[in-house]
Order: C-alpha cells, then structure tokens, then sequence
DNA sequence: TATCAACTGTTAGTCAGTAACACTTTGTCC
DNA sequence: GGACAAAGTGTTACTGACTAACAGTTGATA
C-alpha cells in the first residue's frame, strides 16, 4: 500500500505531481477555471501539455482530492458496534470534517468555493458524489457483516445530500459560521425530516 | 406560459428540436454516448453543426429532460396544506413518477440507463440534481409561505438522494421491479433513517 | 559502464464548442 | 402583393481539451 521506494524517480514524481496541483489551484483562483488553460498550468509547472495529462486525466480532476475519503472509511469501521448506522455516519462525518477544518480549513473553503461557483467542477462533484455513496455504503453494511441493503443506500445518499448542502451553506455564508456546526444542524434535520 | 404562436416558425423549431433529439438518442443507444459525435447527430437530423449547438448547449444537453420539473413543482403545489413537508414531497414524487411511468416507462429506463453508464451524462445529471434540489425547496417554501430554510434544503437534497438511489437499483434490475415503489421504499428508508 | 525501463517532449490529430459573416426564409406593415 | 426587418441557417475558421505515435532523455540495475 505504500509508496514502492524513496526513490529518486518517485521522488521527481510526487514533486511535479504537487506542483502541477499547486500551480492549477492558484491559477484558478487569481483568474477563473474557465479562463485558465491547461497549457498555462503545465507551462507555470515547467512540464508539457502531455505530461499535465500523463498526471492528471483531465483539467477537472485536477481540483479534487480524494485524500478525504480514507479517512472517513476508518473514522466509520472505528465506531462501537453498539451504535446504528445514521449515529455511525453523523459520528465519523463531523468528526472527519473538524479534522480537516482544523488544518486545511482555508484551503478547503477556497476549492469548495471554487467547485461551487464551476459549472463544470460542479457536475464532477457530484459525480464523485456517487462514488462516495458507495463507499459509505459499503464502510456500513463491512462494519456490521452485511451486505448493501437498499436501505443503506438511501441512508449514504441522503448523507451526502445534508452534507452538500452544509458545505454549499458554508461557502454562501464566507465561511464565517462553523463548518463542523453546520455539518451537525444538517444530520439534525435528517433525523428530524419530517418537522 | 403557452407557446407564443404556432406560427409556421415555431413548428419548424419544434420539429428540428424533436428530430436532433430522437436522432441522438438513437445513435447514442446503438453506438454508445461517446462513439458519437455531434456532426453525425447533426447530419442524421439534416441540419449543421451550428445548428444543433443552437438548440441544445452541449452534447450532454440532448439527454435530459427537464420536462417533468413543472410536473413535480405543480404537484408540490397542489398538495393539502395540512400535510408536513416530507410527505408532501412523498405524495408528489410517488404519484409524479406513476404518471411518468404509465406514458414513458420504457423510454425512460433506456434514458436513465444510458446516463448511468456514461460518466459524463452522470455528473451532468447530479449537476441538474442541484437545481431540482433548489426547486423542491423553493416549491415547499412558497407552498408554505415561508423562506428557504437550511432544513428545506437538507430535505431536498435527500430525498433527491432517495430518488435516485431509486432509480440506480431500479435501473440495476433492468426494470423488473415497479419503480413507484422502489420510490416509495425510498422514502420509508427516509422516514426510518436509524434503524 | 552498459543496458533497460520509465519518463518526457514534439508533433499531429479528433472532437466539443464559439464567433463572424453571408444567405435564406418568415412575419408584418403598408 | 411587395418591401422591409427579424429570425434561422450554413460556411468557415478558430480555441481548447484530450489522445496516439514516436523519438529523446534520464533514472534504476547489474
């Protein structure tokens, strides 16, 4: 599961791989997704038009990360057993994003910003979003010995949905209120969806 | 709201719009979403390029259909006031889906298969996916004379989630099982989310 | 050091989507 | 019915994302 070996060639690679990411994100953020072109990204990173490519399988892939989503498979396997699934989820999830609110809060408020305001990032998200469900999904039904029922299925959607809608709530107010709150009021209203 | 006037210029619009319509789904069924391209979309609908590009903003436009929305906000509407807001949105979805069932039940199963197994329809979908979330909030706001609450739309946004986990497993079963109720699982397993 | 594999750049191509301009058709006003 | 403005269309040419092929270079390895 860990890189191969420390070698030089990896090395070289991790570097370009950060630099390609870095020089995208700032030059999306100073002068829009739209208007900045991949050969711009690949020419501030010092590598071609392929090698961009050859790192990245498109433009949009470049904004996301996908670092998240471990962590949340172990947050969601490391809950007692004695919890059900919406506790297990509400746990691991306002857990997960007050870690990452505690080191990356601004650079996440800048790509998610940045993702929401992108027609094209938007629909990416989403995309994504799918995936995500799965893996919630499949983190339950593994931590309980099931299988994926439909119900837990609806259950990761709905998930997501409130937490979509928690960070698309966070990005419209500047992020000045509190992520990790909002994310909470979000799984209050699941439990209470019908007020 | 009604069509301007049937004047012979419009009927002229609406045929070509109908024809480039029919025309992609066909060649998108028989030869796969990406396997096509435009100009042979646009050269079996005999017209030009420009002009499907004049009627649908992209290639992935031609797919959806936002045909039902108005179906779905008049449902919403239409609902007595005494009921709360998730069944609202149950009634109306369950009964929007059998109406669109009862007409279109085939041409549907073959849209949504296609969008499922093209990546790129499926971040396009999520993507409207955000703006029905807000039109089912706003349509329970103004059935309720009230505002846009963070609750309303946390509730759209899983429900939106329930439906198209629906319509995945329905899809999934290559249509054998009654989509309206899949649906209406759906919205018992939101309704019982801790369980 | 010699060799092999991996990495990269160059070139040339396809396809989605846009802009500009000229041409034809339709609705309308006398 | 004919002139005129507006709408609709086709042609051409362009940008930008993305891919394939090939050749050159650099790191790993013996």
């Amino acid at each position: 599961m860990s890189s191969p070996a420390p070698g030089l060639r990896e090395q070289r690679k991790a570097r370009t791989r950060k630099a390609i990411q870095e020089h995208a994100l700032r030059l999306f953020l100073a002068n829009g997704y739209d208007a900045t072109t991949v050969d711009q990204i690949a020419s501030a990173a010092g590598v071609s038009h392929m090698t961009f490519f050859r790192y990245f399988p498109s433009k949009e892939a470049v904004v996301e990360n996908d670092e998240y989503d471990p962590l949340l498979v172990d947050l969601i396997a490391a809950q007692p057993a004695s919890l059900g699934p919406l506790a297990v989820l509400r746990t691991a999830v306002v857990d997960g994003i007050r870690e990452v609110c505690a080191t990356d809060r601004e650079a996440l408020l800048a790509r998610t910003r940045l993702v929401l305001t992108t027609p094209a990032l938007r629909g990416r998200q989403w995309r994504n979003g799918d995936a995500t469900q799965r893996l919630f999904a499949d983190a339950l039904a593994a931590r309980a010995d099931g299988e994926v029922t439909f119900a837990l299925r609806v259950l990761a959607s709905a998930v997501l949905g409130a937490l979509s809608t928690a960070l698309t709530t966070w990005v419209e107010g500047d992020g000045v209120e509190d992520l990790p709150s909002l994310v909470d009021r979000g799984f209050d209203a699941l439990a209470h969806l019908d007020s």
